[in-house]
Order: structure tokens, then sequence, then C-alpha cells
DNA sequence: AACAAATACTATCAAATAGATAGGATATAT
DNA sequence: ATATATCCTATCTATTTGATAGTATTTGTT
């Protein structure tokens, strides 16, 4: 599962990628609304994503948040794994946050290359979506 | 990710398979050992697969453990959805535990759909996927 | 009958994570 | 100046995760 955080970021990315035509930025308060997310939670949401060089912000009047990049530079896998960490299913298994098990060797794992193929085929999948991919057609 | 809780069943599963050779039980004692499950945390894992019909126990002396049916007919799925609850990455997307999303109506969803492509390709990994297919090569 | 050895059961417990909320500081357009 | 937006810090509750302790009960053996 990912978790309702997840969720609401991807949700809000997508969001301001369907109401970015004109040039200004898209409030915190509009998406909360829209999309029924609580409002101070997805403050916290929207810095992160600022902070990881996924948003730009505005403060003041008329403020708000845009994409630093296009949206079709914007994976799925890159927002998921920003705000959850790891997608693969086991520690041992994942690309980016590897760790190893503590109580089993890797060489006899009888588990881990189920896991590795579910990583694969998972990953096919969401490296293939971008925030571009999720909007609305025109 | 699934839980260490879910990782160490499917282990102590696979165990009990690869030692069930003659018709004595596998002691819990036994796989905490080998496998390096805490002792206690895994009496609490065995009872909740006997409790489900996974596995038969015996009290007393030379008790223990016992797969109820054949290895080959227990899959990856069942184990895992015993134990953690939904495969799936969105609650709205689970076959066996649906749960509709609170803030958004499922036909408008930008994401569902990526999330069944994901389960798909998941359940056709893990579904083909059995205790027995687990074990050692004789 | 006594004993040893195993699971069954009940009750906790600590740490981490999820999912928020409150309130004030700071920046900006008008 | 003022209204309005993000920024930041602190806090909070509930749930889940991962586990431990202690006792009751069952069963095979002597």
């Amino acid at each position: 599962m990912i978790s309702n955080k997840c969720k609401y970021a991807i949700k809000a990315l997508v969001y301001i990628a369907n109401n970015e035509q004109d040039d200004r930025p898209v409030m915190t308060a509009d998406i909360a609304r829209d999309q029924q997310i609580p409002r101070k939670f997805l403050e916290i949401i929207l810095r992160e994503l600022r902070n990881n060089r996924i948003l730009e912000s505005k403060r003041g009047k008329d403020g708000g948040f845009r994409l630093l990049r296009p949206a079709s530079e914007i994976s799925l896998t890159e927002v998921m794994r920003i705000i959850d960490g790891p997608i693969a299913m086991l520690p041992c298994v994942s690309l980016n946050y590897y760790r190893k098990c503590d109580e089993c060797e890797e060489e006899s794992c009888e588990i881990k290359a189920v896991f590795e193929q579910v990583r694969d085929r998972t990953l096919e999948i969401l490296n293939g979506q971008t925030i571009k991919s999720l909007t609305l057609p025109l």
C-alpha cells in the first residue's frame, strides 16, 4: 500500500499540471478544496515536494506552487520515492533504498527472486508514467 | 513493503515444507534457530497461520506444526493476505480488501488505472508461486 | 502419577509511522 | 498598511510493527 500522503502528493501534482495554463501559481487552498485533501497536511506535502525540486513556490499574495519541470519529466516513481521511500516489497531487493536483511544470507534466500520479479514488473509500469500522462486529455 | 512478520511467515512455511519428509511435526524452536526469527514472535505467527487453516499444530511432547495442505496448494498470495492484508497499492484497487477512497470519486480518479495495472502484474507473479515452488530442489 | 516438553493464551510494551492540527513568522502584491 | 499566501515549529492521537514475559494446557514417556 502507498500512504494517503503519497496519494495526496500525486493528486496534487496532477491538479497543478491540469491548472497551469496561465502563469499564476496554484494555491494550496484550491488544491485542498477541489481534491478534498486536509489543507494543513497538504501544505507539508507540497513543501516536501518543493524541497525535493519537484515544485517551486511563490510566497505572499498571488503565491502558490508551480511545477519546476515539465510534467512529462516528473515520473511517478520519483514522487513515490520522495514521499514513501522504497517501492520494492523487500528492503534487500530495493534499487534506491537497499538494506540487507538481518536474518538471512541473500545467496540462500528463497524468496528474494520472486520479489525481484515483482519489483521489475512494477517499475516497468510506474517508470513509464509521468505527471503528464496522468493529466486529463485536452 | 511487506512486513517482517510476513517475511517470517513465508520463510517459516518454506522451512516446514523443506523438513516434512518424516511425519514428525516441525517445532517452533527449530524454525526460530535455523531461520533467525525471534521465537516468541514466531509462535504468534504460526498460531495465526494455524487459525487460518494453513498449518495444523500438535501440542505437548514431540509437538509442532505441519502443513495442513500440500505445499503446492498454498499460494504466496494467500499467506501474504493473511498476515499483511491487501497486496494492492491502493485500497480502491484491492481485490480482497476493497475500500472506497474517502476523498475521490472512482470514475474520475486519475491514478486508479495505473495501480490496477501494477496489481495485475504483481498478482500474475505472486499467484504463480506456492510454498512448494519456493522450497529447495531435491 | 510425575515429569518434561511442546503449543496456547493473555497481557503488555516500546518505537516508529501515519495522519494530521495549531499558531505564529515571513514574504509579497496592491 | 493590509490582506494573503507560503514557511516553520511544535504538538498530538491512533495505529501498526515488532516483540517479550509469564502462565495455562496438552501430550508422550518413565
